[in-house]
Parts: structure tokens; C-alpha cells; sequence
DNA sequence: GGGCACCCTGTAGTTACCTTAGAGTCAAGA
DNA sequence: TCTTGACTCTAAGGTAACTACAGGGTGCCC
């Protein structure tokens, strides 16, 4: 193999799964790389860079639509960062109501956990009762609209990492 | 219509939309319910009860997985509501580390926003330069794996709707 | 009987990936 | 040389919890 990283490689790198690599790439996020003889991905620093800023964005939560926007930007650099600043503000925003709405709803779950403090006769679990109450000064939704994710995903490893 | 309630109805009772209860009934959430003549599914006040329970677990942001739990709870009571309860412990235990993950990740993207107060060439915008450091002094993590969702998904409204 | 709101089924799209199947490639060891 | 094992390829399907849409049928009022 001449030179050029392998996908592997890259992944390494950039500290992300050899999948999330090629989803990029069909997403348009990460350009189409060179192939060696062998038919594999062949990339080179740029990749490496372009992919570790991706990689840091996400883990700041943004979207990959955010994230295009702001590689369009380092690509077509503009008289000013406005547009950059004014990404992250809203970003900022979107973060900050997320955590005042989990925690109105973690005061509503501790509420309702406080109706039935020990291991008492199932029939009578307060907390059963009061789920199933429709009227409306019983726990009340605090969230505007649906909020998605308290839970995570975690990926399962593949059969060669841990065996 | 003889009786029973159609399934818009139901969707006015509980709060919800038409195509959430028919993905519900799908997924065994909700029992099949009886026809009408013309094919329209009827229901009655059993569906609106459970259905109200399903949807105000759905807005403490509990899985249907342990809704279902929770409904099995309620239809077959065992000795005591120990389970219950450390359902409910769990699940505010993801919401309390899901708001501690969020604070980090705000205090971050405040550090990074920072960097660049106001509107300056572009070529310098240090945000754009800090993002793609692949440094480990540089912007952390601040999530274990990743943690999806500050962005909502607001839902289209309908043309029915607006116009 | 015309029009409108409502209902039906079935399928596909959403986000950001992860998983799997089935096959090819590469380098090293026996 | 052959084989083993790690790595790579493409394509398709799965995840969560719905939402949207296409193409039709039903109920009811005027």
C-alpha cells in the first residue's frame, strides 16, 4: 500500500467508528477519498483534520445540518464570524432550555417517588394511581412538546473487540 | 355510530395525535379495539384511561419499554410495589446524570463562544481555529458516549391545521 | 348529491448512526 | 504456497418514537 491512511487508521485518529466514517462520507461531510488497488479508502491529513473537527462538534451536541453550516464557513470564509457566533448562541440556547426542562421533570418524577416512600401492598401503590390519573392538578407535563433522549443509546461492541 | 369513541376523540381525551394511538396499537401498547360498521375503530373509557397513563409517563420521558413494564404492574399486582419504585429510581437517575452531562457540555460551549466576542475577520475567527484542534488540551468531551437530543424535533403541522 | 371532515391501510421518512451478511484484500506465519 | 486472521468492501436493515403522505372509504349536513 503506497501511502495514505486506511479507514481503520483514520478512525483511530479521529477516536470514531470505521461506520461513522463512510455514513460521513455519503452524507457529504467528509469529501470521497482516494482508493488504493485493493479498492480501499486512502486518506491523508486533511481527512484526519476535517473529521476531528466534525467529531469535536458532535460532541458538543450539535446537528450535522450545525455542522455542515460551519464547515461551509471555514471553506468560504465570509468578511466576519457573525454568522459562526450567532450558530453557538443559538446552539447555547437550544442547550440551556434542554436542561431547564429535565429539571422540572426530575422535581415531577422525585414528587411522584415521594408518594410511595417504601414497599407497600402493589394495589395501593400510590404512584400507579396517580400515573393513571387524567385530571390536571396531578403531575403535570413540563416539558413543551416532547423531549427526547434521558436515555442513551450504548452501542453494542462487535464480537472481535471483547472476544 | 352506535357507540363508543372514534379515534379522534380519543386523541382530543388524551392529548395526543391520531397516528401516535394507531402506532401504539401496533405496538401492544393499546388493546385492538372494536369496530363500527364503516371499519372505525370505538372506544371506550378503558382505552382513555390507559391511554392518559401511557402519555403522561411518555411526558416524564419514560421508554415504552417501561411503560410496558409499568402496565404489566398494573395488570397483574404482585406482593408490593418494590418494582415500581426502582423503575422510577432508575429513570430519575438517567434524568439527573443526563442534566449533569448538559452542564458540562453548556460550560463548554460558553469557554468556546468566548474565544471570539465579537465580529471579526473570519480568517481569525478562533472558534472556527479551536474547534478543529485535535488536541487533548483543547475543548473535552464533556459527554460519555453521546448523548443525543437538545435539538427538538418540532412537529409540521398539518395543512388541516394552519389553513 | 356535493362537499367536507374524518377515518382506513400501508409505506416511507426522521436522526445519527449501529449491525449484519457475504465477499474481497493484505500481510505474516508454517 | 497455503492458510490464517485482521482488515476492508457494499448493500441492506435496524434503532426510538413517532410523523407524513398517498390513495382511498365513511358519515353527515345542506
Amino acid at each position: 500500500m503506497a501511502d495514505g491512511l486506511t479507514i481503520g487508521t483514520l478512525a483511530k485518529r479521529a477516536e470514531c467508528q470505521v461506520e461513522t466514517i463512510r455514513y460521513y462520507e455519503r452524507e457529504g461531510l467528509l469529501p470521497v477519498p482516494a482508493r488504493s488497488a485493493g479498492n480501499y479508502r486512502l486518506y491523508g491529513p486533511a481527512h484526519v483534520e476535517r473529521l476531528s473537527f466534525i467529531r469535536r462538534c458532535r460532541s458538543l451536541d450539535m446537528t450535522l445540518d450545525e455542522i455542515r453550516t460551519l464547515l461551509n464557513f471555514r471553506e468560504s470564509p465570509a468578511e466576519n464570524c457573525g454568522p459562526v457566533n450567532a450558530l453557538l448562541d443559538e446552539h447555547i440556547g437550544h442547550v440551556a432550555g434542554r436542561i431547564g426542562e429535565l429539571r422540572r421533570l426530575e422535581k415531577q418524577l422525585k414528587d411522584l417517588r415521594r408518594l410511595c416512600a417504601s414497599a407497600k401492598p402493589d394495589k395501593s401503590c400510590e404512584i400507579l394511581t396517580e400515573l393513571s390519573r387524567g385530571e390536571k392538578n396531578g403531575v403535570q407535563s413540563a416539558l413543551s412538546g416532547h423531549v427526547p433522549g434521558s436515555h442513551h443509546r450504548q452501542p453494542k461492541r462487535r464480537s472481535t473487540d471483547s472476544h
